[in-house]
DNA sequence: AATAATAGTTATTAATAATAACTAATATGC
DNA sequence: GCATATTAGTTATTATTAATAACTATTATT
Protein backbone atom coordinates (compact mmCIF):
# COMPACT_ATOMS: atom_id res chain seq x y z
CA UNK A 1 0.00 0.00 0.00
CA UNK A 2 1.16 3.53 -0.71
CA UNK A 3 1.90 5.54 2.29
CA UNK A 4 0.11 8.53 2.70
CA UNK A 5 1.93 11.28 3.33
CA UNK A 6 0.53 14.18 6.38
CA UNK A 7 -1.59 16.14 4.24
CA UNK A 8 -0.41 19.20 6.16
CA UNK A 9 3.43 18.96 4.21
CA UNK A 10 3.51 19.16 0.68
CA UNK A 11 3.56 15.83 -1.30
CA UNK A 12 7.04 14.26 -0.97
CA UNK A 13 7.69 13.65 -4.50
CA UNK A 14 5.46 14.88 -7.50
CA UNK A 15 3.43 13.26 -10.32
CA UNK A 16 3.18 13.75 -13.94
CA UNK A 17 2.28 10.34 -14.67
CA UNK A 18 -1.05 11.53 -16.55
CA UNK A 19 1.15 13.44 -18.95
CA UNK A 20 3.66 11.27 -19.45
CA UNK A 21 1.07 9.14 -21.37
CA UNK A 22 0.60 12.15 -23.38
CA UNK A 23 3.01 12.83 -26.53
CA UNK A 24 2.90 16.32 -26.62
CA UNK A 25 4.14 16.42 -23.36
CA UNK A 26 7.03 14.36 -23.34
CA UNK A 27 7.62 16.20 -27.04
CA UNK A 28 7.18 19.66 -25.66
CA UNK A 29 10.21 18.84 -22.81
CA UNK A 30 12.19 17.02 -25.39
CA UNK A 31 11.72 19.66 -28.20
CA UNK A 32 13.05 22.35 -25.29
CA UNK A 33 15.87 20.29 -24.41
CA UNK A 34 16.72 20.15 -27.84
CA UNK A 35 15.98 23.69 -28.89
CA UNK A 36 18.09 24.59 -26.24
CA UNK A 37 20.89 22.92 -26.95
CA UNK A 38 20.71 23.39 -30.65
CA UNK A 39 20.46 27.14 -29.96
CA UNK A 40 23.61 26.85 -27.31
CA UNK A 41 25.82 24.90 -30.15
CA UNK A 42 25.33 27.49 -32.52
CA UNK A 43 25.20 30.58 -30.47
CA UNK A 44 29.10 30.65 -31.41
CA UNK A 45 28.18 31.04 -35.34
CA UNK A 46 25.30 33.80 -34.31
CA UNK A 47 22.90 31.15 -35.85
CA UNK A 48 19.50 29.92 -34.27
CA UNK A 49 17.84 26.72 -35.06
CA UNK A 50 15.53 28.95 -37.35
CA UNK A 51 18.40 30.95 -39.07
CA UNK A 52 20.30 27.64 -39.39
CA UNK A 53 16.77 25.74 -40.70
CA UNK A 54 16.66 28.48 -43.31
CA UNK A 55 20.42 28.48 -44.16
CA UNK A 56 20.00 24.79 -44.67
CA UNK A 57 16.75 25.24 -47.32
CA UNK A 58 18.70 27.67 -49.20
CA UNK A 59 21.87 26.17 -49.44
CA UNK A 60 20.29 23.04 -50.74
CA UNK A 61 17.91 24.49 -53.35
CA UNK A 62 19.65 27.82 -54.87
CA UNK A 63 17.28 30.06 -56.69
CA UNK A 64 14.44 29.04 -54.57
CA UNK A 65 11.60 31.59 -53.36
CA UNK A 66 10.74 33.24 -49.93
CA UNK A 67 7.32 31.59 -50.20
CA UNK A 68 8.81 28.39 -50.94
CA UNK A 69 11.39 28.08 -48.22
CA UNK A 70 8.63 29.32 -45.75
CA UNK A 71 5.94 26.53 -47.39
CA UNK A 72 9.07 24.44 -47.20
CA UNK A 73 9.90 25.39 -43.60
CA UNK A 74 6.33 25.31 -42.56
CA UNK A 75 6.51 29.04 -41.32
CA UNK A 76 4.11 31.98 -42.21
CA UNK A 77 5.14 33.95 -45.22
CA UNK A 78 5.75 37.16 -43.06
CA UNK A 79 7.89 35.20 -40.05
CA UNK A 80 10.18 34.81 -42.83
CA UNK A 81 11.01 37.90 -43.51
CA UNK A 82 12.87 38.69 -40.41
CA UNK A 83 15.03 35.59 -40.79
CA UNK A 84 15.86 36.58 -44.67
CA UNK A 85 16.72 39.95 -43.58
CA UNK A 86 19.03 39.13 -40.88
CA UNK A 87 21.24 36.43 -43.46
CA UNK A 88 21.03 39.00 -45.57
CA UNK A 89 22.64 41.45 -43.52
CA UNK A 90 25.15 38.96 -42.72
CA UNK A 91 26.24 38.31 -46.12
CA UNK A 92 25.36 34.74 -45.93
CA UNK A 93 22.51 34.83 -48.32
CA UNK A 94 21.71 36.74 -51.90
CA UNK A 95 18.06 38.10 -52.24
CA UNK A 96 18.46 38.00 -55.89
CA UNK A 97 16.22 39.70 -58.47
CA UNK A 98 13.97 36.31 -59.81
CA UNK A 99 14.41 36.25 -63.61
CA UNK A 100 10.98 36.78 -65.25
CA UNK A 101 9.24 37.54 -61.67
CA UNK A 102 10.10 41.27 -60.56
CA UNK A 103 7.96 40.58 -56.98
CA UNK A 104 9.81 38.00 -56.35
CA UNK A 105 13.54 36.56 -55.03
CA UNK A 106 15.43 34.14 -56.28
CA UNK A 107 17.46 33.42 -52.72
CA UNK A 108 21.22 31.70 -53.12
CA UNK A 109 23.84 31.40 -50.11
CA UNK A 110 26.72 33.18 -50.68
CA UNK A 111 30.44 31.55 -50.34
CA UNK A 112 30.69 33.40 -47.00
CA UNK A 113 27.22 31.89 -46.48
CA UNK A 114 28.54 28.09 -47.35
CA UNK A 115 31.15 28.35 -45.25
CA UNK A 116 29.31 28.85 -42.58
CA UNK A 117 26.64 26.14 -42.69
CA UNK A 118 29.31 23.77 -43.02
CA UNK A 119 30.88 24.77 -39.91
CA UNK A 120 27.40 25.13 -38.57
CA UNK A 121 26.19 21.17 -39.77
CA UNK A 122 29.17 20.31 -38.19
CA UNK A 123 28.19 21.51 -34.72
CA UNK A 124 24.47 20.72 -35.35
CA UNK A 125 25.56 16.73 -36.17
CA UNK A 126 27.29 16.89 -32.77
CA UNK A 127 24.45 18.37 -31.18
CA UNK A 128 22.09 15.79 -32.40
CA UNK A 129 24.54 12.51 -31.55
CA UNK A 130 24.49 14.61 -27.67
CA UNK A 131 20.93 14.48 -28.02
CA UNK A 132 20.03 10.97 -28.83
CA UNK A 133 23.23 8.97 -27.29
CA UNK A 134 20.46 7.19 -25.44
CA UNK A 135 18.86 5.98 -28.04
CA UNK A 136 20.63 3.42 -31.03
CA UNK A 137 20.70 4.60 -34.35
CA UNK A 138 17.89 2.43 -35.19
CA UNK A 139 15.92 3.81 -32.72
CA UNK A 140 16.79 7.37 -33.86
CA UNK A 141 15.70 6.62 -37.23
CA UNK A 142 12.75 5.09 -35.71
CA UNK A 143 12.13 8.52 -33.82
CA UNK A 144 12.51 10.59 -36.59
CA UNK A 145 9.89 8.37 -38.54
CA UNK A 146 7.50 8.28 -36.44
CA UNK A 147 7.53 12.32 -35.68
CA UNK A 148 7.40 13.30 -39.74
CA UNK A 149 3.86 11.24 -39.53
CA UNK A 150 2.54 13.31 -37.09
CA UNK A 151 2.77 16.35 -38.99
CA UNK A 152 -1.03 18.51 -39.50
CA UNK B 1 19.69 11.18 -64.05
CA UNK B 2 18.14 13.80 -62.31
CA UNK B 3 17.00 16.39 -65.31
CA UNK B 4 18.19 19.80 -64.10
CA UNK B 5 15.74 22.44 -64.19
CA UNK B 6 16.21 25.86 -65.92
CA UNK B 7 18.39 27.82 -63.29
CA UNK B 8 16.76 31.21 -64.41
CA UNK B 9 13.62 29.12 -62.92
CA UNK B 10 12.32 28.06 -59.18
CA UNK B 11 13.55 24.90 -58.06
CA UNK B 12 10.40 22.89 -58.71
CA UNK B 13 10.26 21.34 -55.74
CA UNK B 14 12.55 22.05 -52.65
CA UNK B 15 13.99 19.43 -50.42
CA UNK B 16 14.65 19.63 -46.21
CA UNK B 17 15.90 16.10 -46.75
CA UNK B 18 19.66 17.61 -44.72
CA UNK B 19 16.94 18.66 -41.75
CA UNK B 20 14.78 16.10 -41.75
CA UNK B 21 18.22 13.60 -40.89
CA UNK B 22 17.89 15.66 -37.97
CA UNK B 23 15.57 14.62 -34.46
CA UNK B 24 15.13 18.26 -33.87
CA UNK B 25 13.77 19.55 -37.09
CA UNK B 26 10.88 16.63 -37.63
CA UNK B 27 10.32 17.41 -33.70
CA UNK B 28 9.91 20.98 -34.04
CA UNK B 29 7.17 20.52 -36.41
CA UNK B 30 5.27 17.82 -35.26
CA UNK B 31 5.35 19.69 -31.95
CA UNK B 32 4.09 22.54 -33.56
CA UNK B 33 1.59 20.40 -35.21
CA UNK B 34 0.52 18.81 -31.85
CA UNK B 35 0.22 21.93 -29.76
CA UNK B 36 -1.82 24.15 -32.41
CA UNK B 37 -4.20 21.34 -32.10
CA UNK B 38 -4.23 20.64 -28.56
CA UNK B 39 -4.75 24.56 -27.75
CA UNK B 40 -7.73 24.62 -30.45
CA UNK B 41 -9.22 21.50 -28.52
CA UNK B 42 -8.85 23.32 -25.28
CA UNK B 43 -9.72 26.70 -26.46
CA UNK B 44 -13.32 26.05 -26.00
CA UNK B 45 -12.55 25.61 -22.24
CA UNK B 46 -10.56 28.63 -21.77
CA UNK B 47 -7.48 26.68 -21.25
CA UNK B 48 -3.96 25.96 -23.08
CA UNK B 49 -1.70 23.65 -22.93
CA UNK B 50 0.52 25.09 -20.60
CA UNK B 51 -3.00 25.84 -18.12
CA UNK B 52 -4.36 22.45 -19.02
CA UNK B 53 -0.73 20.48 -17.80
CA UNK B 54 -0.13 22.60 -14.52
CA UNK B 55 -4.10 21.90 -13.99
CA UNK B 56 -3.59 18.48 -14.60
CA UNK B 57 -0.43 18.15 -11.77
CA UNK B 58 -2.31 20.15 -9.43
CA UNK B 59 -4.95 17.82 -9.54
CA UNK B 60 -2.81 14.99 -9.42
CA UNK B 61 -0.81 16.34 -6.26
CA UNK B 62 -3.10 18.31 -3.65
CA UNK B 63 -0.56 20.77 -1.73
CA UNK B 64 1.98 20.88 -3.77
CA UNK B 65 4.07 23.75 -3.93
CA UNK B 66 4.68 26.20 -6.47
CA UNK B 67 8.51 25.42 -7.08
CA UNK B 68 7.38 21.57 -6.90
CA UNK B 69 4.74 22.57 -9.70
CA UNK B 70 7.42 24.43 -11.66
CA UNK B 71 10.23 21.75 -11.39
CA UNK B 72 7.70 18.36 -12.17
CA UNK B 73 6.50 21.22 -15.61
CA UNK B 74 10.41 21.47 -16.14
CA UNK B 75 9.17 25.43 -15.98
CA UNK B 76 11.66 28.30 -14.53
CA UNK B 77 9.53 29.43 -10.94
CA UNK B 78 8.80 33.20 -12.58
CA UNK B 79 7.28 31.88 -15.65
CA UNK B 80 4.70 30.13 -13.57
CA UNK B 81 3.45 32.50 -11.65
CA UNK B 82 1.25 33.92 -14.09
CA UNK B 83 -0.32 30.53 -15.00
CA UNK B 84 -1.27 29.65 -11.26
CA UNK B 85 -2.38 33.19 -11.16
CA UNK B 86 -4.63 32.21 -14.16
CA UNK B 87 -6.08 29.22 -12.73
CA UNK B 88 -6.42 30.70 -9.19
CA UNK B 89 -8.31 33.63 -10.87
CA UNK B 90 -10.82 31.46 -12.93
CA UNK B 91 -11.41 29.62 -9.26
CA UNK B 92 -10.01 26.37 -10.68
CA UNK B 93 -7.50 26.29 -7.74
CA UNK B 94 -6.84 27.57 -4.47
CA UNK B 95 -3.17 28.90 -2.99
CA UNK B 96 -3.85 28.25 0.17
CA UNK B 97 -1.27 28.83 2.93
CA UNK B 98 1.61 26.09 3.27
CA UNK B 99 0.89 25.30 7.01
CA UNK B 100 4.04 25.66 8.89
CA UNK B 101 6.08 27.64 6.20
CA UNK B 102 4.40 31.43 5.69
CA UNK B 103 6.40 31.84 2.28
CA UNK B 104 4.88 28.76 0.65
CA UNK B 105 1.26 27.64 -0.92
CA UNK B 106 -0.27 24.47 -1.23
CA UNK B 107 -1.82 24.12 -4.15
CA UNK B 108 -5.35 22.40 -4.47
CA UNK B 109 -8.04 22.39 -7.50
CA UNK B 110 -11.15 23.67 -6.43
CA UNK B 111 -14.18 21.30 -7.63
CA UNK B 112 -15.24 23.90 -10.25
CA UNK B 113 -11.08 23.43 -10.93
CA UNK B 114 -11.65 19.13 -11.10
CA UNK B 115 -14.81 19.65 -13.35
CA UNK B 116 -13.10 21.38 -15.76
CA UNK B 117 -9.99 19.30 -15.69
CA UNK B 118 -12.51 16.63 -16.28
CA UNK B 119 -13.96 17.74 -19.29
CA UNK B 120 -10.58 18.82 -20.41
CA UNK B 121 -9.00 15.52 -20.25
CA UNK B 122 -11.20 14.21 -22.41
CA UNK B 123 -10.63 16.11 -24.83
CA UNK B 124 -6.83 16.15 -24.98
CA UNK B 125 -7.43 12.48 -24.80
CA UNK B 126 -9.22 12.93 -28.39
CA UNK B 127 -6.75 15.34 -29.66
CA UNK B 128 -3.72 12.24 -29.38
CA UNK B 129 -5.82 9.71 -30.49
CA UNK B 130 -6.36 12.24 -33.48
CA UNK B 131 -2.70 13.42 -34.00
CA UNK B 132 -1.24 10.01 -33.61
CA UNK B 133 -3.78 7.98 -36.07
CA UNK B 134 -0.93 7.31 -38.12
CA UNK B 135 0.71 5.30 -35.33
CA UNK B 136 0.13 2.22 -33.90
CA UNK B 137 -0.54 2.08 -30.18
CA UNK B 138 2.87 -0.06 -29.56
CA UNK B 139 4.15 2.76 -31.66
CA UNK B 140 2.85 5.57 -29.70
CA UNK B 141 4.40 3.97 -26.90
CA UNK B 142 7.61 4.03 -28.03
CA UNK B 143 7.50 7.09 -29.36
CA UNK B 144 6.84 8.07 -25.39
CA UNK B 145 9.08 6.65 -24.26
CA UNK B 146 11.85 7.56 -26.57
CA UNK B 147 11.26 11.30 -25.81
CA UNK B 148 11.00 10.19 -22.52
CA UNK B 149 15.20 9.66 -22.80
CA UNK B 150 15.84 12.39 -24.68
CA UNK B 151 15.28 15.27 -21.89
CA UNK B 152 17.95 17.30 -20.96
C1' DA C 1 -8.83 46.25 -69.88
C1' DA C 2 -10.77 44.81 -65.56
C1' DT C 3 -10.23 41.61 -62.01
C1' DA C 4 -8.15 38.14 -59.32
C1' DA C 5 -4.25 36.05 -57.48
C1' DT C 6 0.62 36.01 -55.97
C1' DA C 7 5.24 37.68 -53.73
C1' DG C 8 6.86 40.06 -50.35
C1' DT C 9 6.31 43.35 -46.64
C1' DT C 10 4.68 45.94 -42.45
C1' DA C 11 2.42 46.06 -38.27
C1' DT C 12 0.42 43.98 -34.44
C1' DT C 13 -0.62 40.59 -31.05
C1' DA C 14 -0.08 36.53 -28.10
C1' DA C 15 2.47 33.03 -25.96
C1' DT C 16 6.48 31.07 -24.22
C1' DA C 17 11.05 31.01 -22.20
C1' DA C 18 15.18 32.88 -19.67
C1' DT C 19 17.36 35.94 -16.34
C1' DA C 20 18.23 39.34 -12.70
C1' DA C 21 16.73 41.36 -8.71
C1' DC C 22 13.67 41.87 -5.06
C1' DT C 23 10.73 40.74 -0.32
C1' DA C 24 9.54 37.76 3.21
C1' DA C 25 10.39 33.85 5.65
C1' DT C 26 12.98 29.85 7.06
C1' DA C 27 17.16 27.16 7.91
C1' DT C 28 22.00 26.89 9.18
C1' DG C 29 26.41 27.64 11.58
C1' DC C 30 28.47 29.38 15.31
C1' DG D 1 20.25 33.44 20.18
C1' DC D 2 22.19 35.80 16.35
C1' DA D 3 24.30 36.50 11.90
C1' DT D 4 24.19 34.54 7.56
C1' DA D 5 22.66 31.85 3.86
C1' DT D 6 19.01 29.74 1.54
C1' DT D 7 14.31 29.17 -0.08
C1' DA D 8 9.43 30.56 -1.89
C1' DG D 9 7.30 33.46 -4.46
C1' DT D 10 7.18 37.68 -7.12
C1' DT D 11 8.22 41.61 -10.35
C1' DA D 12 10.29 43.27 -14.27
C1' DT D 13 12.58 42.75 -18.50
C1' DT D 14 14.08 40.69 -22.71
C1' DA D 15 14.23 37.52 -26.71
C1' DT D 16 12.14 34.32 -29.66
C1' DT D 17 8.57 32.34 -32.07
C1' DA D 18 4.00 32.10 -34.11
C1' DA D 19 -0.42 33.91 -36.13
C1' DT D 20 -3.19 37.32 -38.55
C1' DA D 21 -4.72 41.41 -41.10
C1' DA D 22 -3.71 44.70 -44.31
C1' DC D 23 -0.87 46.77 -47.61
C1' DT D 24 2.12 47.54 -52.38
C1' DA D 25 3.74 45.89 -56.52
C1' DT D 26 3.43 42.69 -59.93
C1' DT D 27 1.65 38.93 -62.64
C1' DA D 28 -2.08 35.93 -64.29
C1' DT D 29 -6.82 35.36 -65.69
C1' DT D 30 -11.10 36.27 -68.04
Amino acid sequence: MARKHNPADPPPTISDATLRGFSGYVMKRAFNAIQADVNASLAPLDLRMLTFSALSVIVDNPGLRQSQLADALSIERPNLVIVVDELERRDLILRNPAPGDRRAYALQATLKGMRLYTKALGAVQAHEARMTKGLSEDERQALIAMLSRIET
